[in-house]
DNA sequence: AGCACA
């Protein structure tokens, strides 16, 4: 007793709290829905855009008799139900609650999360992105990034009901063959709704846009800046100068904080910031100098030497691209020390009391980019766009103020109370500031060891004021 | 224009 060939109507099926409506436009939001249903009884529940095409939904009423009674008006109505001047088919659904409707991504808001699956990230441009995506309206920022799920992209629009029409027609559907490189397959996207609000981009760059502001600097290589520049002992890299220094550091058997570097650095101009990270299995560090010039004498000064005999912590300089670090002003892996209360937070850190730094000092990004944000742990705005965040791992507390300071010298005028500039050393700079025996992350509560020298931070606690 | 686990 099949029912194909032979209409079903709708007063032989079995009612149902839950109606079944087809036929909706695809950019039918819940709210287009609610509005149309709500006439008859209380929404308890919905699920918009089912099926293939996206043009279906589900609505369940609170009470059965409110079902009936939208299904039995519009049957005896001359005027069909409508959205959006398109005629909805509504019948009593087969089921009799709506399961699972809301998964977190489904809950809208401006900032859609876009996984394109089946490419690279090189495959996708971010003009490519915003290009589809500014069919729908204007769009504000855009950040990409990849994570385990593969491809993804942040998209922020003004409002929900832009994101939400954004979304409608493009989830699960592809980006154009001709706009994407010929070894692509199929790249079918895949579209939630993010929990943030206002994406934070810090740069312009082929992997982040912020559409609303024309003079954020750009960083064309935001992220690959600080990816290894191939530095190879006789890696000639025409790598244009800058203020900022990157530095790898090789043979780390012991562990290199923040005041390690900041003293080494400090040797030879005012250091303004420091982040440390991990870059494939190794450490790195983004030093930033005021002016091309203290970089390039540092650079000249340091490559190639270690911070501690016997070949310990060897360092090798290369140029950053960046101009100006964008790092947290005061965690275990960067400083910010044109920000006051970063050099006196880093002043009173006394050694080897690692009193533990507030929340917002280290980032609970763990791995980079949105990832948590993903899973909704990152609150919203704050998505870190941050070159620092790249590594997020967090080994050991700083123990500040063991390094040898005297091995180096500067002949520049200390700026900061707790830049720990050795002054009063030899105006040349070492390049062996060696301090054999004693590692420094050798914790040591109170005074410094013999021969070791407060290396920016006092010992006991006090910012050590260095002036002539 | 015909029923949802992702």
């Amino acid at each position: 007793m099949s029912t194909s060939g032979t209409p079903q109507f709708r007063y032989t099926q079995t009612p149902s709290k839950v109606l079944h409506l087809r036929n909706l436009p695809w950019e039918c939001t819940e709210e287009e829905l609610i509005e149309l249903c709500k006439p008859f009884g209380k929404i308890v529940n919905t699920k918009c855009n089912v099926g293939a095409n996206r043009n279906q939904a589900f609505v369940e009423f609170s009470d059965l008799n409110q079902a009936i009674s939208m299904v039995s008006y519009y049957a005896s109505s001359s005027e069909p139900a409508q959205v959006r001047g398109k005629t909805v088919y509504i019948q009593y659904s087969n089921r009799h609650e709506i399961v699972n409707n809301k998964s977190p991504g489904d809950v809208p808001g401006n900032v859609l999360l876009v996984t394109i699956e089946g490419v690279e990230a090189g495959d996708v441009s971010i003009d490519v992105i915003h290009l589809v995506f500014s069919a729908f309206g204007f769009v504000h920022k855009i950040a990409t990034f990849e994570k385990a799920a593969g491809f993804q992209a942040l998209i922020q629009f003004s409002d929900a009901e832009t994101a939400s029409s954004a979304r409608n027609a493009l989830d699960g559907r592809s980006i154009p063959r001709y706009l994407l490189p010929e070894h692509v397959g199929s790249c079918h996207l895949r579209i939630s709704y993010s929990a943030h609000t206002d994406l934070n981009i810090k740069f312009q760059s082929h992997r982040s846009r912020d559409y609303t502001n024309p003079y954020l600097p750009v960083n064309p290589t935001a992220i690959e800046g600080i990816s290894q520049p191939a530095v190879g002992p006789d890696g000639k890299k025409k790598e244009p100068e800058s203020n900022v220094l990157l530095a790898s550091i090789e043979n780390m058997q012991y562990a290199v904080t923040v005041d390690v570097i900041n003293t080494v650095f400090s040797a030879f101009g005012t250091v303004q910031k420091i982040a440390i990270f991990e870059k494939n299995g190794q450490t790195q560090a983004l030093v930033q100098y005021p002016d091309i010039s203290t970089a390039a004498v540092a650079r000249e000064a340091l490559e190639g030497h270690c911070i501690y005999d016997g070949g310990y912590c060897k360092l090798h300089l290369s140029y950053s691209r960046h101009t100006d670090l964008n790092v947290k002003a005061y965690s275990d892996k960067s400083r910010d020390y044109t920000i006051p209360e970063a050099s006196l937070l880093a002043a009173q850190q006394a050694p080897g009391a690692p009193a533990a730094p507030p929340q917002w000092q280290n980032p609970q990004y763990p791995g980079n980019e949105y990832g948590s944000a993903v899973q909704g742990h990152m609150p919203p705005g704050q998505g870190p766009w941050d070159p620092s965040m790249q590594a997020g791992r967090s080994t050991y507390v700083s123990a500040p103020g063991t390094f040898p300071g005297q091995n180096f010298a500067t002949s520049s005028v200390p700026s900061y109370a707790a830049a720990g500039v050795p002054s009063g050393s030899s105006p040349h700079a070492s390049t062996r500031p060696s301090m054999p025996g004693a590692p420094p992350n050798m914790r040591h509560d109170g005074a410094s060891p013999p021969g070791v020298r407060p290396g920016g931070v006092s010992p006991s606690g006090q910012p050590t004021y260095y002036g002539q």
